[in-house]
RNA sequence: CGGGGCGUAGCGUAGUGGCUAGCGCGCCUGCUUUGGGAGCAGGAGACCGGAGGUUCGAAUCCUCUCGCCCCGACCA
């Protein structure tokens, strides 16, 4: 039994005024946490007892899906590290040591190369696959700019597991094996979430979801189709087009438009030459790029941006993707800044991408690749080639879901987790293979899933939370009911007492507010600011024999015969 | 890393060259109070982030520095 009087806890009046959102704001005013530094945080008992209740779901989820707890060091050493050249890659995001011999550490962002070497100590033939471990484990990150609490810390502790398999059938298998495993434990958690397609960027591997808790202070955006339940990342929505007429279009024609390197005056004049009703979305915008020191151009409609961290995800193997400066046009005499067309991209050595809204048969107005002039019903296939289509556009709410067509919205959320088939890269690096069937040596492949564990207590406090305080669902809190004794007389205290003995002596967790000092009303707003799912008062009513029982969530009060209490409690509370 | 803001007691803050740095919460002592953040009285707690400078005099002005928060870039 956890007593007011003896613990460790002072909750704040008045907001931090480093904290802006609200599990920052509640975590810390409840006396969960306290911040150390930038991104580092200590638990106190409150908030420690409710970290683990956490760590203690995610754990049993994974030991009943099979997959074994492992433990490596946070202190590790380079080399594995160099092995696959992630001490380079990782840069200034690795907090790095020497020990007094002058040696190279690091504090571990993330373990891939210890559980592959891990692996890669113990077995060595196909039979002992397909394997699952897991670790719980605090990493280190040097963020350029941790925030919002403990959302994103430079310290926080992730439960990261890795798959091993002979092929790729197997890593499809073990993946869905962890997908299952996960819906599982955040719907234990009580979190809301959406499986959401993500795009695996750099790191290679085909298939990769994100768990993403919707929460308005959330640093991720993402597409959600609310009628069939579509979510992808901005970056790896696929565009839906409208079907377009297949009318042929008149011949290309240029035309004199001085003064109009921008779509809007561009629009402007086109509205006084041709009649009003044109539109931004009639032109093409050439949007010309270098990717790793090759010009690109990619055509997007003119009503829309080029989305850079889409394309770039989207263009496989493209380490650097920036705009065209200055200098860049030097190079390429022949591209008119403000007055670039399609047309002529083979001749002028540029590779020529296109967004899918512009469709093949399609007629745009677009720079002719002249100094104020532009031309019109210049067609895609008949007047210019694109050599591939790609995403690039920016994603807007009311895109079309690929699904069902509806119109989409645009949402933020935190991600709690991530799965993902990493392939052979680091098995690769680190030269991890088995002997298969026939006593060939074949190279493992992995799959690496992680859950943020500290910031999944963040998570649920922004999704639980109302204005009075944190609300956590039971599993998750510190104790399953607040008793709070009010009043005076040592009668209350005694009685609060024995129904918090009995209803521990039922299985419950009790928090009991047993301090004397405070005056009721202080008690109710700590109680309500801390969070527990039900609170118990001891007070007024006992005169007539009665304690009162409330439900934190909703705010629900009833008044409960003493003497029938502890059954009811108990049976109300195990039963919710 | 670019832009913006802020460092004064455990927390929230006032104080823009002049006396002993003020207030609220919290904390300690006593009395009264006790169902919605009680009242009165007394008290403890601050080298005003740090270093240097200007000045008769600096929390306040100047320079440097450290730290923190927010937006963006980055990261997952």
């Amino acid at each position: 039994m956890l007593k007011m009087s003896t613990l460790l806890l002072r909750t704040l009046r008045d907001d931090p005024a480093d904290a802006e959102v609200a599990s920052h704001r509640l975590l810390v005013r409840a006396g969960y946490v306290r911040r150390i530094a930038a991104g580092v945080y200590s638990w106190l008992p409150l908030g420690y007892i409710t970290y683990r209740n956490i760590e203690r779901i995610i754990r049993e989820e994974m030991d009943e899906a099979g997959f074994q707890e492992v433990h490596f060091p946070a202190l590790l050493p380079r080399e594995p590290y160099e092995k696959t050249k992630r001490w380079e890659e990782y840069g200034s995001d690795l907090f790095r040591l020497q020990d007094r011999k002058g040696n190279d550490y690091l504090l571990g962002p993330t373990h891939e190369e210890m559980f592959t070497l891990m692996v890669k100590g113990e077995y060595s033939s196909y039979k002992d696959l397909p394997l699952s471990i897991y670790q719980i484990q605090t990493k280190f990150r040097d963020e350029t700019r941790p925030r919002s609490g403990i959302i994103r810390g430079r310290e926080f502790v992730m439960k990261d597991s890795y798959s091993f398999d002979i092929d790729d059938e197997g890593l499809v298998k073990s993946y869905n094996q962890h997908r299952d495993a996960y819906i599982k434990t955040f719907d234990r958690l009580g979190l809301k979430y959406n499986i959401v397609s993500a795009i695996s960027g750099a790191m290679g591997g085909s298939g990769s979801e994100e768990f993403l808790a919707p929460c308005s202070t959330g640093e991720d955006t993402y597409v959600l189709c609310e009628k069939c339940g579509y979510a992808a990342n901005v970056e790896a929505m696929v565009t839906k087009v409208e079907p377009t007429s297949t009318a042929l279009p008149a011949n290309m024609e240029a035309f004199d438009s001085p003064n109009t390197p921008t779509i809007d005056s561009l629009v402007e004049l086109l509205n006084s030459k041709f009649g009003s009703g044109h539109q931004a979305s009639d032109t093409l915008k050439n949007v010309l790029l270098i990717a790793d020191d090759k010009a690109i151009s990619v055509l997007v409609p003119g009503d829309r941006e080029v989305d850079l961290k889409r394309l770039q995800a989207n263009l496989p193997g493209v380490q650097e993707l920036r705009l065209f400066e200055d200098s860049d046009f030097a190079k390429f005499p022949g591209l008119v800044k403000g007055y670039v067309g399609p047309q002529d991209a083979k001749k002028l050595g540029v590779q020529l991408l296109a967004d899918p809204r512009v469709l093949p048969g399609s007629h745009w107005i677009t720079g002719a690749n002249k100094r104020d002039t532009h031309a019109r019903f210049v067609t895609n296939g008949r007047d210019f080639e694109v050599e591939k289509y790609v995403e690039a556009a920016e994603v807007r709410a009311g895109d079309l879901c690929p699904k069902c067509e509806s119109p989409v919205v645009i949402d933020r959320a935190i991600e709690i987790g991530h799965i993902f088939q990493l392939g052979r890269k680091y098995a690769q690096a680190l030269d991890l293979t088995v002997l298969d069937k026939n006593g060939k040596s074949q190279v493992v492949t992995m799959g690496s899933y992680g859950i943020g564990v500290s910031r999944a207590v963040a998570a649920i406090a922004e999704q639980t939370h109302d204005e009075i305080g944190l609300s956590w669902p039971r599993e998750i809190a510190p104790a399953d009911v607040h008793i709070v004794a009010t009043g005076k007389e040592d009668e209350v205290f005694r009685a609060a007492l024995t129904l918090a003995e009995d209803l521990e002596e039922k299985g419950l967790r009790i928090l009991f507010d047993d301090r004397r000092e405070p005056s009721a009303g202080v008690k109710f707003k700590d109680a309500e600011l801390i969070g527990i799912p039900f609170i118990v008062i001891v007070g007024k009513a006992l005169a007539e024999g009665k304690v009162e029982f409330r439900v934190r969530s909703t705010g629900e009060k009833t008044e409960i015969e003493l003497l029938k209490a502890v059954t009811e409690i108990s049976t109300k509370v195990l039963n919710s």
